[in-house]
DNA sequence: ACATTAATTTAACACTAATTTAATATTGAA
DNA sequence: TTCAATATTAAATTAGTGTTAAATTAATGT
């Protein structure tokens, strides 16, 4: 996995933990930015649209809580993640942070070598998605070591071209928009098939097979009773 | 905390109780509304959504227990509290006041303080219910330590993923939606089951056991001859 | 339009995890 | 204490997917 695709936001008010913070995420390849507020936080947010926000809860100026509430207020940063770092003993509350539109809420003191692989494990929850600027149609879609290309109509793993039939670029275009999220298997008839088009049921095994079989068996996770989901090892 | 954030709907046919309970509530914070009978009721809760309804049971009218299921024939107020107030020896059972859909049954006399926190405890207790904001669905439950994850269909435990199958998971989301709240066996299976589903009795306690395996014995307790409920350590 | 080829869907059956049942033990409220 | 309700375990069943190959349909070139 290519770190450097990422752009984090780090914001703390502290200049010793953003300094400590900015350091071990850059030593694992992330494209560091930093705030020292909740306002500065909201508008570089704004700015660079970052893949994640790491943010203290407690700050001057805008609060971690108050500044995720407007960062959700954006619609441009739909899909930025904010996870909430917070001393143990603060009353702040997981509930508020959760509340406020957070995805995760990280308690200090924290060891880097966590930090980091939580951090990591949230951005696989996020797929890189690449957009024409002139439309805003979406051209590329990376996540873990798949590139769909959707302009060449082509998927690659690790430099190798993967040429797909329709549905299964579809298929995998999907679920690779959201890693993690389990799609029913209705919505994948709603959104691949189309509302109304009825088709067996084990249509969607074949494809799912076929894609399996051609990408590898390990990115294509069965949620049984309720659908499939894309993982990132 | 504060307290000012809840909404509380307060109903008593005697107004000298109505406004003694108003004061002391008023007096910690929150906001009030009140109602003098079980049909007021039922339409000032569709108007206000307050967080908690407070109400007598014997009323003129329409009395409490009727009065709370009418409020939960009402899908906005899913999530709404509803506390029953009776005098020892009122002849309305506690198991009508839950199969009614009641939160909690407080029997007079009480003493303003321990009214007052026993409402404190309730309201605190209740989950945090994350809704997608596009389409209303609900993608997060969390309360105390479990965080339901609808959208991975994951229930994380202390940053642990777990997984379970769908029943399972259902039940779970079921009963942490409602956090001390007992479950009817009834209830649960009609919520989980759906109306006309007819299974054997034991599916519900084997369901009960390999959740309690998975996620841990103290999370749900049984209320013999009732039902089950989820609790927060 | 027709033939050709690839893509998609269906159908039949296999396989496995999930669910339910059944049998027996244990529990807790009256 | 008593006994109905629940707990527990293992076995039986079923629902949901996987898999393969064959049939159908759509796309492409001539």
């Amino acid at each position: 996995m290519n770190w450097s695709d990422y752009k984090v936001l780090i914001v703390d008010d502290e200049k010793d933990i953003l300094e400590f913070l900015s350091y071990n995420l850059r030593v694992e390849g992330f494209k560091i930015t930093t705030a020292s507020n909740g306002r500065e936080a909201v508008s570089t947010a704004a700015a660079i649209k970052p893949h994640l926000v790491l943010m203290d809860v407690m700050m001057p100026e805008l609060d971690g809580i108050a500044a995720c509430e407007e960062i959700r207020a954006n619609k441009d940063l739909e899909h930025t993640l904010v996870a909430f770092l917070t001393a143990r003993g603060e009353d702040y509350s997981q509930i508020a942070a959760f509340e406020a539109g957070g995805d995760d809420y990280i308690t200090k003191p924290i060891k880097p070598k966590v930090l980091v692989s939580r951090i990591k494990a949230l951005l696989k929850r996020r797929s890189i998605i690449i957009e024409d600027s002139a439309n805003g149609s979406v051209k590329k879609i990376i996540s873990g070591d798949l590139l769909i290309d959707k302009e060449r109509y082509l998927v690659i793993k690790k430099g190798k071209d993967i040429s797909l039939p329709r549905k299964e670029f579809e298929l995998l275009s999907l679920l690779i928009s959201k890693p993690e999220k389990v799609f029913t298997r209705e919505e994948i008839f709603d959104r691949v098939w189309g509302e109304n088009i009825i088709v067996g049921d084990r249509t969607i095994d074949v494809h799912i097979r076929k894609l399996r079989k051609k990408i590898g068996e390990k990115y294509i996770r069965t949620v049984k009773g309720i659908g499939y989901k894309y993982v990132t090892v």
